[in-house]
DNA sequence: TTGTTTTAAGTGGCCAGACCAGTTGAGGTT
DNA sequence: AACCTCAACTGGTCTGGCCACTTAAAACAA
């Protein structure tokens, strides 16, 4: 006897899978409840339990309590971020992270560079004032300096690129912070910022690349 | 009351993973059994087995009826199969996949041509030696295919960026050995392989690089 | 002693049932 | 019409049970 047969819970998820193309179901949409899905598919109540939390792991899900269970957008930033929790375990692979992100984001910018809407060129100097203004007020701006980043990766209109993105620096914010409180850092980072600012305005890619290698390299997170 | 304690199959993986780090565990070895966790963290079996299934869906444990609970090893590959085999519903996303991948390929070569050791170049050419040979027996030298690329990921001798790759390639598999069927694409993409290789041999950054984007323009996955 | 068979303990796989804690909506009250 | 109340439903969790499989110790046979 070798006929080993599927798990119950990997059934029950390939079976949610095939219900959602089957009924068109889109994000926001509600699966039937665990009890329901128990009764149809014809397993207990804990094996769908296990399929659903596996996916809620995964955020391909949402359950809210009292309510039910509900499918949820694109927004499965989680997935890379467990996997670095388990994998980001010595310095080595620090290094790692901070040349793939490196890689992401430089790429990202030679993509925004032909994608970026006007709307977004305004956001991005927009940041740059706003941390201008709380620089002044003797603030650190981390939130715009991060936003400032996010925009141009969001501009390649890649989402799996923006994910991947997300996760490498959602890790990495301490870092960042740190990197800003270097002394005398602030108004050159903001100036590098600028250059790139100017540079994806005038859609000129190679200049872009250059700014934001230089910045990411007086970075060193 | 807003108090929303966490899920207890949320708390659990954090232990396990605690677990891991503390006792310096690693890929094979053991993980305590489903009752003995149960009893250890206080919570019921049945929140453990829903944090280990979990946990098993993403490829970081595997479990053995009759045996017990392995960690395993760096083979988080399955993580954006599943992702994609539940979102991969349009055409936008499979342009992204394309787009993310061949942006690290190309940059995994990039780094890989200052990284590469010699025995790795060797292993390359034997790679194409094997393909020729398969291909005059009439066989599609998919496998062969598949390591030549993903040596020179390795070659970068970063696992997160290998990582990746794996995951975004393995789910196009299909894609790979289809793109070789196409009549007379075999030959020519041997001597796109052979070009690489060269270029990598003499450790000559640009050629390769332009030898790599014009076979995976190609190739067209 | 050595090699084989049996058996018991341990492990994951799965299920049924129970209770708690939120959410919701229908029906009654004001 | 606006406001309760409460029953029904939903997820969250635990308990305890039974099955199938693995392993190793114990019993047995050579």
């Amino acid at each position: 006897m070798s006929s080993v047969q599927p798990k119950v819970y990997l059934e029950v998820i390939k079976q949610i899978n095939q219900m959602i193309n089957e009924d068109q179901l889109v994000s926001g949409d509600k699966l039937p409840s665990e009890r329901e899905l128990s009764d149809r598919l014809d397993v207990g109540r804990s094996s769908v339990r296990e399929a659903l939390r596996a996916l809620e792991l995964l955020d391909f899900i949402e359950t809210r309590r009292g309510e039910g269970t509900y499918i949820k957008s694109f927004g499965s930033y989680r997935l890379v971020e467990i996997l670095l929790s388990f994998l980001l375990k010595d310095e080595n692979t620090r290094k790692e992270l901070t040349e793939t992100r490196r890689i992401i984001e430089l790429e990202a910018l030679r993509l925004a560079c032909e994608r970026i809407t006007n709307e977004s060129v305004r956001q991005l100097g927009q940041f740059i004032s706003r941390a201008k203004e709380e620089w002044s007020h003797g603030d650190l701006p981390v939130e715009e300096d991060y936003l400032f980043h996010k925009t141009i990766v969001e501009s390649c209109h890649n989402r799996l690129l923006l994910n991947l993105w997300v996760s490498l620096v959602e890790y990495n914010k301490v870092a960042i912070s740190r990197s800003l409180q270097r002394e005398g850092r602030m108004p050159v980072s903001l100036s590098e910022h600028e250059e790139i600012y100017y540079a994806l305005q005038n859609r000129d890619c190679e200049r872009a690349t250059m700014a934001m290698k230089q910045h990411l390299e007086n970075s060193r997170f």
